[in-house]
DNA sequence: ACCTGAACACCGTTCAAGT
DNA sequence: ACCTGAACACCGTTCAAGT
């Protein structure tokens, strides 16, 4: 019965895997969590509580990690923005930069729709500065948009004027996608009557009430693809403008 | 000593002077009081307690004329759209659906400027149901749209398919547009050194350096009417193909 | 009829204390 | 070094009680 050692041992086993298993919380593994909470749950149900809970802690352990629930949503919201980092089908060379903003569109989009209740706060967290935008906000990519806009004729004031254009056309967009995702859940169980959600009686609005079906036909994918072709055009103009000033700037000289 | 009648008189004549001083608290004056409190401290800062002292009452006296705070928020959207039906510039006689949808996107644009902080709401609040798109979210407005647009030569899709971009478009360009106000307001005292806003070390970022003034300049009012003549261009388009559908479908008949 | 007091369950956050 | 207990100020909401 003289093993105090050996039994020291044991137990000093067991607390290490237990530490293995439920690891040291740093700030990269609450976002994580956060994010989870927020997609399974909504944001109104992510709390400092709640989140602790989940990472097996009491809430005010978090406070050692995070300065506060605001800092979380910010950390969250870049969080999800970098998921773009981790996009195959974005980081592919593009040829021209048509390509490179599509890829760059349809990334964001799949973060959006992968995340439909985080992507709101993308949308209208304020922007910590006046030329980072929703939803792209991030330095790096603003960076790389910007680049890639000088790099293939576009001039200072296009590339501006591109990077707004762009940001309002995927804030318009996807914020639109996702509000429809929200809204297909009905809050009453009634199954579908016409899919009429609840109390609403269109007899006052005859022409709702006829295109209601088309209204709620989701043709987000085909609406997206168009939207972003025109976008493009749009900024072929932007660029040819560009250039058009070069050559008067040429002529000037 | 022995006028009781009268005195009693005379305190009722107080109570009723009173009364219409802080009038009787329906659920409009509740709706107003909210939306100003949001416009002054943010929509966080609006809370059941707050808006009850800032009314002369209890919290508690709100839940007689408001089911809750969600339902609370719901009516302040609602509120704020209605102001569409005060703007005298959106009521006037439009010749055609073009200047129609001029007044009305003005109209829209005039509510996120005056509400910024209510119009992120607006945006983001879960449609009641799937045909109600932000930002409008209005049962009569919607119905005025197609209806316009139903007058005007486009056919049911074409109708559809306009009321799904201008709803993109509008919440794109007033939600970048708000979000840049937010974006305004340094966290820091510090009065702008080249108006970084503190901490943000843009040598990493060489093009967003040399473009942070072009990219802060607010050319808003001037972007809205370009992307708004060229959505209009767009329908346009649209009203064109459903000419030619109508055409077809009269030489198969 | 309309408002209030008191209470409940739950927030975010601080800080001294534990291991 | 990292987490916890207890506490504080503040939420939304309910309900019996006041006038």
């Amino acid at each position: 019965m003289n093993r105090p050692t050996s039994a020291d041992g044991a137990v000093r086993e067991v607390r290490v895997r237990e530490a293995r298993v439920r690891e040291p919380l740093d700030r990269r593994r609450i976002l994580t969590a956060a994010i989870q909470l927020i997609d399974e749950d909504g944001l109104r149900r992510l709390t400092m509580r709640r989140l602790g809970a989940h990472l097996g802690v009491e809430a005010m352990a978090l406070y050692h990690h995070v300065p506060g629930r605001e800092d979380l949503l910010d950390g969250v919201v870049e969080s999800v923005v970098d998921e773009l980092y981790d996009d195959p089908e974005v980081y592919l060379e593009a040829t021209d930069w048509q390509e490179y903003l599509q890829r760059l569109s349809h990334g964001l989009r799949r973060i959006a729709l992968k995340h439909p209740k985080v992507f709101p706060l993308l949308a209208t967290r304020p922007p910590a500065a006046p030329w980072l935008h929703p939803p792209l906000r991030s330095l790096r990519w603003t960076e790389s948009f910007l680049t890639t806009l000088r790099a293939c004729g576009f001039d200072d004031r296009a590339a501006v004027a591109a990077y707004r254009a762009f940001s309002s056309f995927l804030l318009g967009h996807l914020l639109l996608e996702v509000a429809g995702l929200d809204a297909q859940i009905t809050p009453l169980d009634e199954p579908d009557e016409t899919a009429t959600p609840a109390g609403t009686d269109l007899s006052e609005y005859p022409v709702i009430d006829r295109l209601s079906g088309a209204l709620a036909e989701d043709r987000s994918a085909e609406e997206f693809e168009d939207a972003l072709e025109q976008l493009l055009d749009r900024l072929q103009l932007l660029s040819e403008d560009a250039a058009e000033r070069d050559h008067h700037a040429g002529q000037g000289r």
